[in-house]
DNA sequence: AACGTCACCAACCGCCTCCCG
DNA sequence: CCGGGAGGCGGTTGGTGACGT
């Protein structure tokens, strides 16, 4: 059985779109006075050319006194996507959790910011979960702006995650993930995500000293911010007495639920021990370069780190990223991480 | 300065749910 | 129990301003 539209046709020449202040104050004088009562006989009794579902939504989005407004806070950032992650979509539930807010500013929020930091982030916005498809490898390519900036990598640090990530996209990062996790897990991020598994195989995940928000860290939009992160278990490795650069990705191996952005850290849990792969590709020529993943078994701390070996430099570095990338990404984009690379302002010297 | 692109967000649209007679 | 209507909800659109070229 067919539904009436909210105004039928014969309203057609009901007034839409944006709202004046004329229509406004003739709409709160009469909430004020009278309630708002029936909505489709308001706007007769207000004076309105309006439907009353156009001035349920103007109340309820705009004018209602306990609306907030402004930015967002990060508390409530952080609430609205736990509470999505348990709720899904039901933005007038969310929004029943954050008081003032509406649903429809939370959801345009969602979609204009928070959709796209957990897409950068490699997870699906709707799971919550780690994304599958390799297009999540794009995501990593903020990893180097992030690092940069947080961490003020010099340009072969940057260059090298770069060779990795093409390395680890032609090695199968899921089977690298799964060895990471000691299991086939047919979602390997499981573990860490729910705090069960950890990259250490034989001790309790560290957990993070401190750890920057985004929105508290040098770039907005960052899951790199983990600038200034001292994992007990890591903090050995930062101060390198190498007199190369070390350049950390990660990883925060517990599970917090108050923290939106450690998350995505886990998921790709890569460790790039700089120093290490530096003295490895002085050694190696291009020509015999090849490209492994192997377990670092001598560690003291005896975890399953894992570490890419990979050619020098070469001069194909961005076509193979073009080609890795398709048409969605540019080559001044890279072009432009390499030139903020070698910026001369790095703290971290070799 | 002009134009194009992008991000943001208020508002709309249409379906769904609930309540009442 | 059923049908109809009002309100609620979520997806989408389009106007606007900021920013880049």
């Amino acid at each position: 059985m067919g539904r009436s539209p909210c105004c039928s046709s014969d309203d057609a020449n009901l007034k839409k779109g944006p709202w004046t202040p004329e229509e406004d104050e003739k709409l709160l004088d009469y909430i004020n006075t009278h309630g708002h009562g029936n909505w489709k006989t308001l706007p007769k009794h207000a004076g309105l050319n309006r439907c009353g579902k156009s001035c349920r939504l103007r109340w309820a989005n705009y004018l209602r006194p306990d609306i907030k407004r402004g930015r967002f806070s990060e508390e409530e950032e952080r609430l609205i996507v736990n509470l999505h992650s348990t709720l899904g979509n039901k933005w007038s539930k969310i929004a029943t959790y954050l008081p003032g807010r509406t649903d429809n500013e939370i959801k345009n929020f969602w979609n204009t910011h928070i959709r796209k930091k957990l897409l950068n982030m490699g997870l699906d916005p709707n799971t919550h979960k780690p994304r599958t498809d390799l297009n999540h490898l794009l995501n990593l390519t903020q990893l180097i702006c992030a690092a940069h900036s947080a961490l003020k990598v010099q340009a072969d640090a940057a260059q090298l995650l770069q060779k990795l990530i093409q390395t680890l996209n032609t090695n199968q990062l899921s089977t690298i993930t799964a060895g990471l996790m000691g299991s086939q897990k047919s979602y390997p991020y499981e573990g860490l995500i729910n705090g069960t598994s950890s990259l250490y195989a034989d001790e309790p995940a560290p957990v993070p000293q401190k750890f920057h928000s985004m929105s508290q860290g040098v770039i907005d939009n960052s899951w790199a911010s983990f600038e200034g992160y001292e994992s007990p278990d890591m903090s050995h490795k930062v101060n390198n007495s190498s007199s190369h650069t070390t350049l950390y990705i990660g990883v925060p191996l517990n599970f917090s639920s108050s923290s939106l952005f450690t998350i995505h850290i886990q998921v790709f849990s890569l460790f790039i021990f700089n120093d290490f792969l530096i003295s490895e590709l002085v050694s190696e020529s291009p020509e015999t370069a090849t490209t492994s993943m192997n377990q670092m078994g001598d560690d003291k701390t005896n975890t399953n780190h894992y570490y890419s070996t990979m050619s020098p430099a070469d001069t194909s570095m961005f076509q193979a990223w073009e080609k890795l990338m398709g048409d969605e990404t540019d080559s001044s984009f890279w072009k432009d991480i390499l030139d903020l690379t070698s910026s001369p302002s790095s703290p971290i010297q070799r």
